[in-house]
DNA sequence: GCCTCAAACTTAATATCATTCAGTTCTTGG
DNA sequence: CCAAGAACTGAATGATATTAAGTTTGAGGC
C-alpha cells in the first residue's frame, strides 16, 4: 500500500496539528515523537514531511492554532461585554487565564518556545499574538474613554497588565504542588487585584488605599 | 587509558555544571548534547553518569546553580540597601531583571523547565527559589514597617510583584525583535511603574492618580 | 614494596527519534 | 488506456541518550 484511496483521505495538516496539541497536553512536554503524531493521525512519520517542512514547522503550526483558539475565546468575551470595558478586562483576563491553565503545555509552547522553533514573538508586532494583544488594548482604550486610567500611556499599561497576568499564569502553571483549583484561585486573585487598581483610578467610587 | 591520574583530576561535577550553563547560553537552547558538555569538561559522555543520574539531573544541577547565582546577586543588593526598603525593592528587582536578561536560557530553565526535569517548583515552597522569594518578602515587610503598603497581605502582594516582574522579563526575553538595550528599557519601565505604585501607598508624598 | 579491589573512566553497543531516500500505488488529464 | 505526478510507505541514515563491558589507577592491608 502506498497512496491512499480517495475515500480514506485524511486532511493530514489539520489532523496533525490537532493531534499534536492533544499529545502535547497528554505528555506535558514538547518532546512528542513525530511517530506518535503520525500514528494518531493514521499515517507514517515521513508522510508528515509532505505537509510540514520538519517537526519545528509542525510545532509552529500548533502554536499558531493555540493563538487562534486563545483569540477566539477572548473575542467571544469581548462581544458579550460591549459597553462594559472593565467587565471585559476582567472576564477577558479570566478567559486568558483559564485557557492557559487548561492548556499549560500549549501555553508554554506559545510563550516560552525553544528558540529552535524560529519564532520571533514580539507581542507588539508578531503575526499571531498581535490580535490577542489588540483586544487588550481595545479594552484599555475603552476603559480610558469611560474615565479610567486618565492620561495613562496605554501601550505601557497594556504591557504591564499583560506582564502581570502572564507572570501569574506562568508561575502557577509551573507550580506542581498546587492542584488545578488552587492555581485558578491564585491567578484569579491577581486579576482581581489588578482590576481593583484600575477601578480605583476611575470616576471616584472606591479609594485605592485601604 | 581508563582512570585518570591524580594530577589531571577534573572535579567533573562542578565543571560539568559550569560548562552546561555556558553551552546553554551559547546555544540558546536546552538541547545541549551531553557529548558537548563532556568535551568541554574534558571527558567522555558516559563519565558524566558517574556524577549525575542522567541528563535531566545535570540540567537540574545547572538550574540550582542558577538560583544560587541569582540569590547571590540579590543578596549583595540587599546588604547594600539596609535601611532603605524601597531602594532594595527597586535595585533588587533591577538585579533580578538584569540576571534574567543576561542569562535568558538559564532563566528559562529555572522558570519554564520541561516537566521532564522533574522539578516541583513552588516558588513558595521549593528548595531552590525559596531563598530568592524570601528576600523579596523581607523587602516588602520592611517597606510595610516604614509605612508603605499599609495593611496589605504581603504573601499576596509578593506574588503579584513577582508575577509582574517575571512576566515582563519573560515576555522581553521572548521578543527577538528587541535588542538587549530595548529589552532592558522595557523591563526597567515596568519595575519603575511598580515602584511608583508602592511609593504612592506610603507616608503621603505623591498622589497615585495623575 | 606487592597484591587485591574498588573507583573512575574509556570504548563499544543499544535504543529512540528526526530526517532522507527509493520505491509503490492512486488519480487524473489526455 | 497511458503517462506523469501526487501522496504515501518501508527501509536507510545520523544524531543522541543511556547502558554494558573492559581497563587503568590509587589505596589499604600485609
Amino acid at each position: 500500500m502506498a497512496r491512499p484511496r480517495k475515500e480514506q483521505e485524511l486532511d493530514i495538516p489539520r489532523r496533525a496539528v490537532e493531534e499534536t496539541i492533544r499529545l502535547l497536553a497528554q505528555q506535558g512536554d514538547f518532546g512528542v515523537p513525530l511517530t506518535a503524531v503520525a500514528q494518531a493521525v493514521g499515517c507514517t512519520a515521513p508522510a508528515l514531511y509532505g505537509h510540514f517542512r520538519n517537526k519545528n514547522a509542525l510545532l509552529r503550526a500548533a502554536r499558531d492554532e493555540g493563538f487562534g483558539r486563545l483569540y477566539n475565546e477572548k473575542f467571544a468575551v469581548f462581544e458579550q461585554m460591549r459597553g462594559d470595558p472593565l467587565g471585559y478586562l476582567r472576564d477577558g483576563s479570566y478567559a486568558y487565564a483559564r485557557f492557559a491553565l487548561e492548556n499549560p503545555t500549549l501555553y508554554r509552547l506559545m510563550f516560552s518556545p525553544p528558540p529552535k522553533l524560529g519564532v520571533s514573538d514580539d507581542p507588539w508586532s508578531s503575526e499571531a499574538s498581535r490580535q490577542v494583544l489588540s483586544l487588550l488594548l481595545t479594552g484599555l482604550r475603552s476603559s480610558q474613554e469611560h474615565g479610567y486610567l486618565p492620561g495613562a500611556d496605554l501601550r505601557r499599561y497594556g504591557f504591564m497588565f499583560w506582564s502581570t497576568i502572564h507572570g501569574a499564569v506562568s508561575l502557577n502553571i509551573q507550580n506542581r504542588l498546587l492542584d488545578h483549583a488552587a492555581k485558578w484561585d491564585s491567578t484569579q486573585s491577581v486579576i482581581d487585584a489588578l482590576m481593583e487598581m484600575i477601578a480605583a483610578t476611575g470616576p471616584a467610587k472606591h479609594p485605592i488605599t485601604s
